[in-house]
DNA sequence: TCGACGCTGCTTACATACAAGACCTGCCAC
DNA sequence: GTGGCAGGTCTTGTATGTAAGCAGCGTCGA
Protein backbone atom coordinates (compact mmCIF):
# COMPACT_ATOMS: atom_id res chain seq x y z
CA UNK A 1 0.00 0.00 0.00
CA UNK A 2 0.77 3.57 -0.72
CA UNK A 3 2.24 5.28 1.98
CA UNK A 4 0.31 8.56 4.16
CA UNK A 5 3.51 10.24 2.91
CA UNK A 6 2.16 10.79 -0.47
CA UNK A 7 2.57 14.55 -1.04
CA UNK A 8 -0.96 14.99 -1.48
CA UNK A 9 -2.15 18.74 -2.49
CA UNK A 10 -2.88 19.43 0.79
CA UNK A 11 0.65 18.47 1.88
CA UNK A 12 2.13 21.00 -0.62
CA UNK A 13 -0.32 23.91 0.41
CA UNK A 14 0.51 23.51 3.87
CA UNK A 15 4.57 23.07 3.79
CA UNK A 16 4.33 26.44 1.21
CA UNK A 17 2.54 28.58 3.65
CA UNK A 18 4.12 27.40 6.79
CA UNK A 19 7.54 28.67 4.79
CA UNK A 20 6.31 31.66 3.62
CA UNK A 21 4.78 32.30 6.76
CA UNK A 22 8.55 30.90 9.03
CA UNK A 23 10.87 33.41 6.51
CA UNK A 24 8.34 36.09 7.30
CA UNK A 25 7.76 36.16 3.57
CA UNK A 26 4.30 36.20 4.39
CA UNK A 27 4.49 38.60 7.82
CA UNK A 28 2.64 38.69 10.77
CA UNK A 29 -0.69 40.35 10.29
CA UNK A 30 -1.11 39.33 6.46
CA UNK A 31 -4.44 38.08 5.12
CA UNK A 32 -4.95 34.88 4.37
CA UNK A 33 -7.95 34.45 2.39
CA UNK A 34 -9.08 30.83 1.15
CA UNK A 35 -10.40 32.02 -1.48
CA UNK A 36 -7.16 33.83 -2.56
CA UNK A 37 -5.24 31.48 -1.78
CA UNK A 38 -6.51 28.76 -3.62
CA UNK A 39 -6.33 30.66 -7.02
CA UNK A 40 -3.05 31.67 -6.53
CA UNK A 41 -1.60 28.18 -5.70
CA UNK A 42 -4.18 26.68 -8.25
CA UNK A 43 -6.05 24.89 -5.51
CA UNK A 44 -9.85 24.67 -4.53
CA UNK A 45 -10.39 26.16 -1.03
CA UNK A 46 -10.19 22.57 0.73
CA UNK A 47 -6.70 22.18 0.45
CA UNK A 48 -5.94 25.70 1.65
CA UNK A 49 -8.57 25.52 4.58
CA UNK A 50 -7.19 22.62 6.03
CA UNK A 51 -3.71 23.91 5.78
CA UNK A 52 -5.25 27.01 7.57
CA UNK A 53 -6.39 25.28 10.04
CA UNK A 54 -3.11 23.23 11.06
CA UNK A 55 -1.47 26.06 10.86
CA UNK A 56 -3.82 27.54 13.64
CA UNK A 57 -2.81 24.37 15.39
CA UNK A 58 0.94 25.63 15.60
CA UNK A 59 0.11 29.42 16.63
CA UNK A 60 1.26 30.49 12.74
CA UNK A 61 -2.38 31.83 12.32
CA UNK A 62 -5.31 33.04 13.68
CA UNK A 63 -8.62 32.26 11.89
CA UNK A 64 -11.71 34.50 13.00
CA UNK A 65 -14.91 32.61 12.11
CA UNK A 66 -16.78 34.75 9.38
CA UNK A 67 -13.86 37.49 9.17
CA UNK A 68 -10.43 35.98 8.09
CA UNK A 69 -7.51 34.47 8.55
CA UNK A 70 -4.58 35.92 9.46
CA UNK A 71 -0.37 35.58 10.27
CA UNK A 72 -0.39 35.71 14.10
CA UNK A 73 1.76 38.05 15.52
CA UNK A 74 5.11 37.25 16.99
CA UNK A 75 4.04 36.73 20.66
CA UNK A 76 6.85 37.37 23.09
CA UNK A 77 5.13 34.96 25.64
CA UNK A 78 5.09 32.18 23.14
CA UNK A 79 9.22 32.85 21.84
CA UNK A 80 9.28 32.17 25.54
CA UNK A 81 7.64 29.10 25.71
CA UNK A 82 9.31 27.61 22.83
CA UNK A 83 12.57 28.42 24.23
CA UNK A 84 11.52 26.80 27.45
CA UNK A 85 10.76 23.87 25.70
CA UNK A 86 13.66 23.12 23.22
CA UNK A 87 15.89 24.32 25.99
CA UNK A 88 14.64 21.41 28.54
CA UNK A 89 14.23 18.96 25.30
CA UNK A 90 18.07 19.79 24.18
CA UNK A 91 19.60 19.64 27.42
CA UNK A 92 17.78 16.55 28.83
CA UNK A 93 18.43 14.41 25.58
CA UNK A 94 22.28 14.86 26.55
CA UNK A 95 21.71 13.00 29.77
CA UNK A 96 21.01 10.08 27.56
CA UNK A 97 24.06 10.67 24.82
CA UNK A 98 25.63 6.63 24.57
CA UNK A 99 29.74 6.17 25.08
CA UNK A 100 29.91 5.38 21.76
CA UNK A 101 27.85 7.46 19.68
CA UNK A 102 26.62 6.62 16.02
CA UNK A 103 28.97 7.29 13.49
CA UNK A 104 26.80 8.36 10.89
CA UNK A 105 24.83 10.72 12.67
CA UNK A 106 28.14 12.01 14.25
CA UNK A 107 29.63 12.23 10.43
CA UNK A 108 26.61 14.01 9.19
CA UNK A 109 27.20 16.66 12.12
CA UNK A 110 30.34 16.82 11.09
CA UNK A 111 29.93 17.51 7.73
CA UNK A 112 27.13 20.10 8.58
CA UNK A 113 29.30 22.54 10.49
CA UNK A 114 31.86 22.33 7.55
CA UNK A 115 28.86 23.91 5.43
CA UNK A 116 28.33 26.42 8.04
CA UNK A 117 31.66 27.86 7.54
CA UNK A 118 31.00 28.02 3.76
CA UNK A 119 32.14 31.71 2.79
CA UNK A 120 28.72 33.62 1.83
CA UNK A 121 26.26 31.43 3.53
CA UNK A 122 22.99 32.95 3.43
CA UNK A 123 20.79 33.27 5.94
CA UNK A 124 18.08 30.94 4.92
CA UNK A 125 20.83 28.03 4.32
CA UNK A 126 22.16 28.56 7.37
CA UNK A 127 18.98 28.19 9.20
CA UNK A 128 18.38 25.12 7.64
CA UNK A 129 21.58 23.59 8.87
CA UNK A 130 21.25 25.07 12.29
CA UNK A 131 18.15 22.85 12.41
CA UNK A 132 19.74 19.79 10.97
CA UNK A 133 22.27 20.09 13.27
CA UNK A 134 20.51 20.61 16.60
CA UNK A 135 17.92 17.92 15.17
CA UNK A 136 21.19 15.86 14.60
CA UNK A 137 22.56 16.57 18.34
CA UNK A 138 18.81 14.72 19.38
CA UNK A 139 19.61 11.90 17.29
CA UNK A 140 23.13 11.34 19.37
CA UNK A 141 21.01 10.28 22.39
CA UNK A 142 18.72 8.00 20.62
CA UNK A 143 15.84 11.36 21.17
CA UNK A 144 15.49 12.07 17.37
CA UNK A 145 11.54 11.92 17.21
CA UNK A 146 11.47 14.55 19.58
CA UNK A 147 12.45 16.68 17.33
CA UNK A 148 8.89 16.80 15.50
CA UNK A 149 7.91 18.28 19.05
CA UNK A 150 9.87 21.00 19.29
CA UNK A 151 9.71 22.18 15.49
CA UNK A 152 5.85 22.57 15.97
CA UNK A 153 6.29 24.35 18.82
CA UNK A 154 8.74 27.05 18.14
CA UNK A 155 7.36 28.54 14.81
CA UNK A 156 7.47 31.41 16.76
CA UNK A 157 10.63 31.26 18.06
CA UNK A 158 11.75 30.89 14.36
CA UNK A 159 10.49 34.00 13.03
CA UNK A 160 11.69 35.73 15.72
CA UNK A 161 14.93 34.36 14.97
CA UNK A 162 14.70 35.52 11.69
CA UNK A 163 13.84 38.96 12.69
CA UNK A 164 17.15 38.75 15.04
CA UNK A 165 19.37 37.82 12.84
CA UNK A 166 18.40 40.06 9.66
CA UNK A 167 20.16 43.16 12.41
CA UNK A 168 23.12 40.94 13.62
CA UNK A 169 26.28 40.85 12.25
CA UNK A 170 26.77 38.18 11.12
CA UNK A 171 26.41 34.23 12.38
CA UNK A 172 30.01 33.30 13.03
CA UNK A 173 29.54 33.33 16.93
CA UNK A 174 27.26 30.59 16.25
CA UNK A 175 28.81 28.50 14.10
CA UNK A 176 31.71 28.44 16.66
CA UNK A 177 29.75 27.87 19.68
CA UNK A 178 27.98 24.53 17.50
CA UNK A 179 31.58 23.70 17.21
CA UNK A 180 32.34 23.78 20.96
CA UNK A 181 29.58 21.69 21.69
CA UNK A 182 30.09 19.33 19.82
CA UNK A 183 33.89 18.98 20.65
CA UNK A 184 32.57 18.69 23.90
CA UNK A 185 29.82 15.59 22.87
CA UNK A 186 32.37 13.75 21.49
CA UNK A 187 35.02 14.14 23.81
CA UNK A 188 32.64 12.94 26.67
CA UNK A 189 32.48 15.83 29.04
CA UNK A 190 28.61 15.91 28.71
CA UNK A 191 28.71 18.35 31.72
CA UNK A 192 30.18 21.19 29.88
CA UNK A 193 28.50 20.10 26.80
CA UNK A 194 25.24 20.78 28.32
CA UNK A 195 26.57 24.60 29.54
CA UNK A 196 27.43 24.91 26.52
CA UNK A 197 24.43 24.79 24.93
CA UNK A 198 22.39 26.32 27.14
CA UNK A 199 24.95 28.94 26.81
CA UNK A 200 24.02 28.79 23.36
CA UNK A 201 20.69 28.67 23.43
CA UNK A 202 20.18 31.70 25.91
CA UNK A 203 22.54 33.47 23.52
CA UNK A 204 20.11 33.32 20.87
CA UNK A 205 17.20 34.46 22.92
CA UNK A 206 19.13 37.03 24.25
CA UNK A 207 19.22 38.15 20.53
CA UNK A 208 15.51 37.77 19.89
CA UNK A 209 14.91 39.82 23.21
CA UNK A 210 17.58 42.68 21.84
CA UNK A 211 15.53 42.83 18.51
CA UNK A 212 12.03 42.93 20.58
CA UNK A 213 13.08 45.93 22.71
CA UNK A 214 14.58 47.55 18.92
CA UNK A 215 11.32 46.78 17.33
CA UNK A 216 8.15 46.16 19.21
CA UNK A 217 5.69 46.87 16.69
CA UNK A 218 6.79 43.00 15.04
CA UNK A 219 6.00 41.63 18.42
CA UNK A 220 2.16 43.42 19.31
CA UNK A 221 0.59 41.65 21.81
CA UNK A 222 -1.34 38.83 20.17
CA UNK A 223 -4.15 39.63 22.64
CA UNK A 224 -6.85 38.16 20.21
CA UNK A 225 -8.14 41.80 19.15
CA UNK A 226 -8.90 42.08 15.40
CA UNK A 227 -6.62 42.44 12.54
CA UNK A 228 -8.46 45.58 10.87
CA UNK A 229 -8.53 45.11 7.38
CA UNK A 230 -7.26 48.20 6.52
CA UNK A 231 -3.98 47.54 8.67
CA UNK A 232 -3.10 44.42 6.24
CA UNK A 233 -1.97 47.29 4.23
CA UNK A 234 0.77 48.19 6.53
CA UNK A 235 3.02 45.10 5.48
CA UNK A 236 1.85 46.05 1.56
CA UNK B 1 -15.55 39.64 18.23
CA UNK B 2 -16.44 36.64 18.94
CA UNK B 3 -13.73 34.33 19.70
CA UNK B 4 -12.30 31.75 17.85
CA UNK B 5 -12.62 29.23 20.53
CA UNK B 6 -16.61 28.89 19.77
CA UNK B 7 -17.21 25.97 19.94
CA UNK B 8 -18.11 24.86 16.28
CA UNK B 9 -19.07 21.71 14.71
CA UNK B 10 -15.42 20.64 14.37
CA UNK B 11 -14.05 21.49 17.87
CA UNK B 12 -16.80 19.41 19.09
CA UNK B 13 -16.55 16.04 16.69
CA UNK B 14 -12.80 16.83 17.30
CA UNK B 15 -12.84 16.78 20.98
CA UNK B 16 -15.90 13.71 21.06
CA UNK B 17 -13.56 11.70 18.76
CA UNK B 18 -10.37 12.54 20.84
CA UNK B 19 -11.64 11.29 24.06
CA UNK B 20 -12.93 8.51 22.40
CA UNK B 21 -9.34 6.97 21.13
CA UNK B 22 -7.83 8.45 24.31
CA UNK B 23 -10.22 6.31 26.68
CA UNK B 24 -9.93 2.98 23.95
CA UNK B 25 -13.64 3.62 23.34
CA UNK B 26 -12.55 3.95 19.73
CA UNK B 27 -9.85 0.89 20.08
CA UNK B 28 -6.49 0.78 18.04
CA UNK B 29 -7.34 -0.41 14.55
CA UNK B 30 -10.49 0.80 14.90
CA UNK B 31 -12.10 2.11 11.28
CA UNK B 32 -12.77 5.56 11.37
CA UNK B 33 -14.84 6.11 7.96
CA UNK B 34 -15.61 9.72 7.18
CA UNK B 35 -19.24 8.50 6.32
CA UNK B 36 -19.97 6.70 8.76
CA UNK B 37 -18.41 9.31 11.67
CA UNK B 38 -20.39 11.94 9.59
CA UNK B 39 -23.85 10.41 10.11
CA UNK B 40 -23.30 8.91 13.26
CA UNK B 41 -22.45 12.14 14.56
CA UNK B 42 -24.95 13.77 12.70
CA UNK B 43 -23.16 16.55 10.75
CA UNK B 44 -21.04 16.46 7.26
CA UNK B 45 -17.91 14.80 5.69
CA UNK B 46 -15.92 18.69 6.28
CA UNK B 47 -15.88 18.52 9.98
CA UNK B 48 -15.48 15.19 10.34
CA UNK B 49 -12.63 14.75 8.02
CA UNK B 50 -10.67 18.03 9.41
CA UNK B 51 -11.18 16.62 13.04
CA UNK B 52 -9.57 13.45 11.63
CA UNK B 53 -6.19 15.07 9.90
CA UNK B 54 -5.91 16.97 13.25
CA UNK B 55 -5.67 13.43 15.16
CA UNK B 56 -3.47 12.37 12.57
CA UNK B 57 -0.85 14.97 13.64
CA UNK B 58 -0.98 14.02 17.03
CA UNK B 59 -0.53 10.16 15.68
CA UNK B 60 -3.50 9.07 17.25
CA UNK B 61 -5.17 8.00 13.73
CA UNK B 62 -3.65 7.06 10.54
CA UNK B 63 -4.73 8.44 7.52
CA UNK B 64 -4.31 6.13 4.29
CA UNK B 65 -5.24 8.02 1.09
CA UNK B 66 -7.80 5.99 -0.85
CA UNK B 67 -8.43 3.12 1.66
CA UNK B 68 -9.38 4.24 5.02
CA UNK B 69 -8.34 5.88 8.17
CA UNK B 70 -8.23 4.08 11.64
CA UNK B 71 -7.11 4.27 15.20
CA UNK B 72 -3.62 4.34 15.76
CA UNK B 73 -2.03 1.41 17.51
CA UNK B 74 -0.29 1.89 20.69
CA UNK B 75 3.48 2.33 19.55
CA UNK B 76 5.93 1.25 22.30
CA UNK B 77 8.54 3.89 20.11
CA UNK B 78 6.13 6.71 20.52
CA UNK B 79 5.23 6.08 24.30
CA UNK B 80 9.00 6.51 25.17
CA UNK B 81 9.09 9.66 23.18
CA UNK B 82 6.35 11.00 24.89
CA UNK B 83 7.90 10.10 28.23
CA UNK B 84 11.13 11.42 27.48
CA UNK B 85 9.82 15.01 26.74
CA UNK B 86 7.06 14.95 29.58
CA UNK B 87 9.96 13.82 31.46
CA UNK B 88 12.20 16.20 30.22
CA UNK B 89 9.75 19.49 30.38
CA UNK B 90 8.18 19.08 33.71
CA UNK B 91 11.92 18.49 35.32
CA UNK B 92 13.17 21.58 33.88
CA UNK B 93 10.33 23.60 35.25
CA UNK B 94 11.10 23.27 38.60
CA UNK B 95 14.11 24.77 38.08
CA UNK B 96 12.05 27.69 37.86
CA UNK B 97 9.88 27.78 40.43
CA UNK B 98 9.78 30.79 42.42
CA UNK B 99 10.69 31.30 45.79
CA UNK B 100 7.16 32.39 46.95
CA UNK B 101 4.04 30.28 45.10
CA UNK B 102 1.04 31.72 43.57
CA UNK B 103 -1.35 31.02 45.88
CA UNK B 104 -4.11 30.49 43.95
CA UNK B 105 -2.45 27.81 42.17
CA UNK B 106 -1.32 26.07 45.06
CA UNK B 107 -4.92 26.18 46.70
CA UNK B 108 -5.76 24.67 43.39
CA UNK B 109 -3.33 21.65 43.79
CA UNK B 110 -3.94 20.97 47.44
CA UNK B 111 -7.39 20.84 46.43
CA UNK B 112 -7.40 18.64 43.67
CA UNK B 113 -5.22 16.18 45.94
CA UNK B 114 -8.36 16.31 48.39
CA UNK B 115 -10.36 14.57 45.17
CA UNK B 116 -7.71 12.17 44.63
CA UNK B 117 -8.12 11.01 48.12
CA UNK B 118 -11.57 10.78 47.52
CA UNK B 119 -12.83 7.09 48.12
CA UNK B 120 -15.07 5.34 44.99
CA UNK B 121 -12.67 6.95 42.45
CA UNK B 122 -13.21 5.92 39.07
CA UNK B 123 -10.40 5.39 36.70
CA UNK B 124 -11.38 8.59 34.41
CA UNK B 125 -12.01 10.62 36.96
CA UNK B 126 -8.62 9.83 38.36
CA UNK B 127 -7.45 10.96 35.05
CA UNK B 128 -8.78 14.29 35.04
CA UNK B 129 -7.34 15.22 37.95
CA UNK B 130 -3.76 14.03 37.38
CA UNK B 131 -3.92 15.86 34.29
CA UNK B 132 -5.03 18.78 36.38
CA UNK B 133 -1.82 18.36 39.03
CA UNK B 134 0.78 18.05 36.29
CA UNK B 135 -0.72 21.50 34.32
CA UNK B 136 -0.74 22.91 37.82
CA UNK B 137 2.86 21.98 39.05
CA UNK B 138 3.53 23.77 35.49
CA UNK B 139 2.28 25.99 36.21
CA UNK B 140 3.84 26.45 39.63
CA UNK B 141 7.11 27.53 37.31
CA UNK B 142 5.51 30.18 34.89
CA UNK B 143 5.54 27.40 32.29
CA UNK B 144 1.94 26.67 32.22
CA UNK B 145 1.79 26.84 28.42
CA UNK B 146 4.10 23.98 27.55
CA UNK B 147 1.64 22.29 28.84
CA UNK B 148 -0.43 22.10 25.74
CA UNK B 149 2.46 20.30 23.80
CA UNK B 150 3.03 18.20 26.11
CA UNK B 151 -0.64 16.99 26.10
CA UNK B 152 -0.43 17.02 21.75
CA UNK B 153 2.50 14.51 22.00
CA UNK B 154 1.71 12.31 24.67
CA UNK B 155 -1.66 10.75 23.12
CA UNK B 156 -0.03 7.11 23.15
CA UNK B 157 1.49 7.59 26.06
CA UNK B 158 -2.00 8.46 27.80
CA UNK B 159 -3.59 5.20 26.05
CA UNK B 160 -0.81 3.36 27.18
CA UNK B 161 -1.40 4.41 30.62
CA UNK B 162 -4.86 3.57 30.50
CA UNK B 163 -4.15 -0.09 28.87
CA UNK B 164 -1.73 -0.06 32.62
CA UNK B 165 -3.80 0.97 34.89
CA UNK B 166 -6.71 -1.09 34.30
CA UNK B 167 -5.12 -4.06 35.41
CA UNK B 168 -2.97 -2.78 38.55
CA UNK B 169 -4.70 -2.71 41.89
CA UNK B 170 -5.48 0.80 42.03
CA UNK B 171 -4.16 4.44 41.82
CA UNK B 172 -3.31 5.13 45.61
CA UNK B 173 0.81 5.15 45.34
CA UNK B 174 0.29 7.54 42.10
CA UNK B 175 -1.45 10.14 44.84
CA UNK B 176 0.59 9.18 47.17
CA UNK B 177 3.65 10.33 45.28
CA UNK B 178 2.02 13.06 44.23
CA UNK B 179 1.58 14.56 47.88
CA UNK B 180 4.92 13.72 48.49
CA UNK B 181 5.74 15.91 45.34
CA UNK B 182 3.97 19.03 46.27
CA UNK B 183 5.29 18.83 49.85
CA UNK B 184 9.01 18.89 48.92
CA UNK B 185 7.66 21.57 46.51
CA UNK B 186 6.32 24.02 49.36
CA UNK B 187 9.08 22.96 51.66
CA UNK B 188 11.03 24.61 48.97
CA UNK B 189 13.30 21.64 49.01
CA UNK B 190 13.34 21.37 44.91
CA UNK B 191 16.09 19.15 44.45
CA UNK B 192 14.26 16.36 46.52
CA UNK B 193 10.72 17.96 44.31
CA UNK B 194 12.60 16.81 41.33
CA UNK B 195 13.79 13.19 42.51
CA UNK B 196 10.44 12.53 43.35
CA UNK B 197 8.63 13.68 40.20
CA UNK B 198 11.48 11.69 38.27
CA UNK B 199 10.74 8.50 40.47
CA UNK B 200 6.79 9.10 39.74
CA UNK B 201 7.04 9.69 35.92
CA UNK B 202 9.10 6.84 36.06
CA UNK B 203 6.98 4.44 38.17
CA UNK B 204 4.28 5.12 35.91
CA UNK B 205 6.54 4.38 32.60
CA UNK B 206 6.96 0.97 33.94
CA UNK B 207 4.08 0.14 34.93
CA UNK B 208 3.13 0.68 31.09
CA UNK B 209 5.92 -1.44 30.34
CA UNK B 210 5.20 -4.43 32.29
CA UNK B 211 1.83 -3.96 30.33
CA UNK B 212 3.64 -4.10 27.07
CA UNK B 213 5.03 -7.42 28.49
CA UNK B 214 1.84 -8.71 29.15
CA UNK B 215 -0.53 -7.67 26.13
CA UNK B 216 1.86 -7.16 23.47
CA UNK B 217 -0.86 -7.13 20.66
CA UNK B 218 -2.13 -4.21 21.59
CA UNK B 219 1.08 -2.33 20.96
CA UNK B 220 1.95 -3.84 17.80
CA UNK B 221 4.32 -1.76 15.91
CA UNK B 222 3.09 0.67 13.31
CA UNK B 223 5.26 0.15 10.95
CA UNK B 224 2.64 1.44 8.56
CA UNK B 225 1.17 -2.11 7.65
CA UNK B 226 -1.97 -1.91 6.20
CA UNK B 227 -4.80 -2.46 8.82
CA UNK B 228 -7.31 -5.13 6.52
CA UNK B 229 -10.55 -4.57 6.99
CA UNK B 230 -11.58 -7.96 7.77
CA UNK B 231 -9.33 -7.66 11.05
CA UNK B 232 -11.32 -4.75 12.41
CA UNK B 233 -13.42 -7.55 13.38
CA UNK B 234 -10.91 -8.29 15.83
CA UNK B 235 -12.16 -5.16 17.64
CA UNK B 236 -15.95 -5.54 17.23
C1' DT C 1 -21.95 67.63 13.21
C1' DC C 2 -22.95 63.29 14.67
C1' DG C 3 -25.31 59.00 15.51
C1' DA C 4 -28.13 55.17 13.78
C1' DC C 5 -29.51 52.14 10.26
C1' DG C 6 -29.26 49.21 6.37
C1' DC C 7 -27.01 47.68 2.31
C1' DT C 8 -23.02 45.51 0.09
C1' DG C 9 -19.26 42.69 -0.12
C1' DC C 10 -16.33 40.05 2.03
C1' DT C 11 -15.20 36.17 5.18
C1' DT C 12 -15.29 31.32 7.14
C1' DA C 13 -18.32 27.02 8.27
C1' DC C 14 -20.62 23.47 6.47
C1' DA C 15 -22.80 20.43 2.98
C1' DT C 16 -22.55 18.05 -1.14
C1' DA C 17 -21.07 16.52 -5.71
C1' DC C 18 -17.47 14.56 -8.35
C1' DA C 19 -12.98 12.22 -9.24
C1' DA C 20 -9.57 8.78 -8.67
C1' DG C 21 -7.66 4.94 -6.62
C1' DA C 22 -7.50 0.47 -3.84
C1' DC C 23 -9.53 -3.76 -2.27
C1' DC C 24 -12.52 -7.53 -2.60
C1' DT C 25 -15.21 -10.83 -5.09
C1' DG C 26 -16.67 -13.60 -8.53
C1' DC C 27 -16.30 -15.22 -12.96
C1' DC C 28 -13.72 -17.28 -16.59
C1' DA C 29 -10.09 -19.54 -18.97
C1' DC C 30 -6.82 -23.02 -18.57
C1' DG D 1 -7.85 -26.45 -8.73
C1' DT D 2 -5.73 -22.20 -9.89
C1' DG D 3 -4.35 -17.83 -11.94
C1' DG D 4 -5.92 -13.69 -13.87
C1' DC D 5 -8.98 -10.21 -15.10
C1' DA D 6 -13.03 -7.28 -14.62
C1' DG D 7 -16.44 -5.05 -12.18
C1' DG D 8 -18.57 -3.34 -8.03
C1' DT D 9 -18.04 -0.93 -3.89
C1' DC D 10 -15.72 1.07 -0.66
C1' DT D 11 -12.33 4.69 0.54
C1' DT D 12 -10.18 9.49 0.74
C1' DG D 13 -8.98 13.87 -2.10
C1' DT D 14 -10.71 17.72 -4.30
C1' DA D 15 -13.99 21.05 -6.12
C1' DT D 16 -17.96 23.70 -5.61
C1' DG D 17 -22.37 25.24 -3.83
C1' DT D 18 -24.96 27.12 0.15
C1' DA D 19 -25.55 29.36 4.61
C1' DA D 20 -24.66 32.61 8.11
C1' DG D 21 -22.18 36.38 10.09
C1' DC D 22 -19.27 40.46 10.52
C1' DA D 23 -17.10 44.92 8.87
C1' DG D 24 -17.29 49.01 6.32
C1' DC D 25 -19.53 52.64 4.23
C1' DG D 26 -22.95 55.54 2.72
C1' DT D 27 -27.20 57.59 3.81
C1' DC D 28 -30.59 59.62 6.38
C1' DG D 29 -32.43 61.97 10.25
C1' DA D 30 -31.99 64.89 14.11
Amino acid sequence: MREASNRSNRHVVYETLRRKVLTLELPPGASLSENELAASLGVSRTPVRESLILLGEEGLVRVFPKVGSFVSRVDAARVADAQFLREAVELAAFDDIPATLDPAVLAELRANLEQQRAPGLDLETFFGLDEAFHHGLLRLSGHGNAWSTVVAAKGHLDRARRLGLHETNGVGRFVDEHHAILDAVVSGNISHARDSLRAHLRAVFDDIEKTRRRSPELFAADDGSVPVRRSIAVWE
